[in-house]
DNA sequence: CATGAATGAGACTTCATTCAT
DNA sequence: TATGAATGAAGTCTCATTCAT
């Protein structure tokens, strides 16, 4: 624990990585400067560059470590003996304790991510459809089972699922709603109410 | 009509415009120069700024011609007598058939601006959060009326329902699928089943 | 005339150029910056993008207008009547001659890149042959026509003919010998005396 | 003996040299990075550092560990009771044998110093007179004893002489001629009959 | 209305050098 | 002697915007 702190008091690389988050949510990725990091994160403006090659690559590690993270959730989810909408909320719920954890870090992956399709999505595509697929995979499972109905497409329920959610954050984030923790538990119930109700038979 | 071909023909504005879109759609608003837009519209640079003072404004104006379109349709949509489930339909069905009519257009509304939070959507954020209050007020009628149940609040609907759209075209956008005819149709009826269903009693 | 003086009063592109002859000799091509280049050509900083892609594409662009120049007179001088030690004489006058008119080009060009083939001399690297060439082949003719001895390879004579005159101008230029015409005319025929007589029967 | 091996194996400046060779020959001194000469070398960054205070001084020391080794050859040459043209001789051969014994570090002398004059050959330019010098002197007693004639100064013959190797070693380092012994043989004779019968009465 | 040359601030990235261990 | 993390100055290139014609 006490060798823990230590190298989280000196590991210089997660010090800028989380100076990074910052930053990137308050400015915006295209709209700050590495500078503005270094200085955010207390290091001189070339130890950036001694750990990552690029500030894309910055980005680029912010959001693998969290997205890795949340394909292992959802996984872990399917995995469970529950009912798909019992799963279903089990991702909703890890996405929304995510954003109650660290909200600007859910802030820079939606928006310099996600959502920023253009840019960084584009290289991520693949990584971020990984998710859609796992969630399309358990709605086809449900079908199959016949708890839910087949006339919605499990693709479909799965974008329709994630943009909802993603929606929600995203008025979370730029409403800047003061949000207390029982509306984020609110919004668990009605996104499954929401969605799920529309898919079961 | 002549003289409005001859007019269109020579109105280099509009022509800086649509030349707009196809530069922001194909390299993004961020990494395409005014040059680029100004080459691909076949005018001189110096125009550009003739007709735009900035390039932000351009996109601003794209963004703004087509968003009050929009609103407009989804006041008609309300103004009729149909079904709250009918009027989300002619929603839907009005934004999917933007998309189908001008990809490009809707590719760079969705990608630079209303997901684009940090940057156009800032600005623009009281103007796309009035689509959202207006199927909102839908919601909340159809909610007096009996007709949706009250549990989920009008609020949350209409992000739930705006977000499932916009996820469906960003699938279509960025996974690059030639989309036919078909399967929009499909697409209109598979939101309304989804998100509708689950707003009824 | 005068239209040429006003063209070449407001050619930014040549006067950029110029300044680049200035600034690469007085500074060297690693050393000097390309602000140096627009503060000394009194322009503004960008405009040197405007015309060239960079920095390296000045001195290319110095590079081959002179040796061009110089591959002509090259072949001018063989397309003569004169006896081969006439020729190389011609040749090595011109490179003199264009020393004694632009010492501080002739510098950049030598040092910069037929000197510098690390670097410059490997892109311009089969340019620079081509002299070397069109020499060997006015030895070769001297040879078979029997005005110059076999045992010397052509393409040897023109490197040692070629690198005496460069080395000659290499000392001009770092030991910064304030050089008179007088000693100018002298080194012409010091060079065919020394080279020449090395190669003739 | 087995000292000195073990020395050798060990002496991680001489490590650092060697690799230093290697790196200015295959990238350039400008291009390469002093990160780049500890790699190859095998040697932590920061010991470079410790050894020598700069990237400079790295090829300073190459630089006069070798031309002080010239410099004594060309005056043993001259100790000799040879005539001229034989002490020219053995300068040329040694000269041609050292890029024999060590292609690499000539082409960094050459390259990067004796050629580099606006760099690293303004540094080292008396150390370099030093051997035109050298030269000019056995040319200039040659002439008094009659054997050279004295149309030709001592200080241009020298140049003349030692420019022509350069020039023939230039073509060898770029031209990347697979270089057989014979023809280094060949060389050495050429160059002696070309320049010294021009130089002879 | 139209042109495109001219401006110059700004940001990324590199890398020689230092220094604490 | 040995390590490699840390520093920060410096320079290239970009590009939105202006302006003279």
């Amino acid at each position: 624990m006490t060798a823990q702190l230590a190298t989280a008091a000196t590991d210089k690389r997660r010090v800028i990585l989380d100076a990074a988050v910052r930053v990137f949510a308050r400015q915006g990725f295209h709209t700050c400067r590495v500078s503005d990091i270094a200085d955010d994160a207390g290091v001189a403006y070339g130890l950036v560059y001694h750990y990552f090659s690029s500030k894309e690559q910055i980005l680029d590690t912010l959001f693998l470590e969290r997205w890795d993270v949340m394909l292992v959730a959802i996984a872990q989810a399917d995995a469970t003996q529950q009912a798909p909408r019992e799963k279903l909320r089990a991702i909703a719920a890890f996405i929304i304790d995510s954003y109650r954890h660290d909200p600007e870090l859910m802030k820079v992956i939606i928006v310099e991510v996600t959502r920023a399709a253009n840019t960084f999505g584009r290289t991520h595509l693949a990584k971020i459809r990984e998710a859609y697929g796992q969630i399309a995979a358990i709605v086809a499972r449900a079908q199959s089972e016949g708890t839910f109905r087949k006339e919605i497409t499990p693709e479909f329920a799965a974008l329709a699922f994630y943009g909802s959610i993603e929606q929600v954050l995203s008025g979370w984030i730029f409403d800047r709603m003061p949000v207390d923790d029982q509306e984020l538990e609110r919004a668990k119930t009605l996104i499954v109410e929401t969605i799920c109700r529309g898919l079961e038979r």
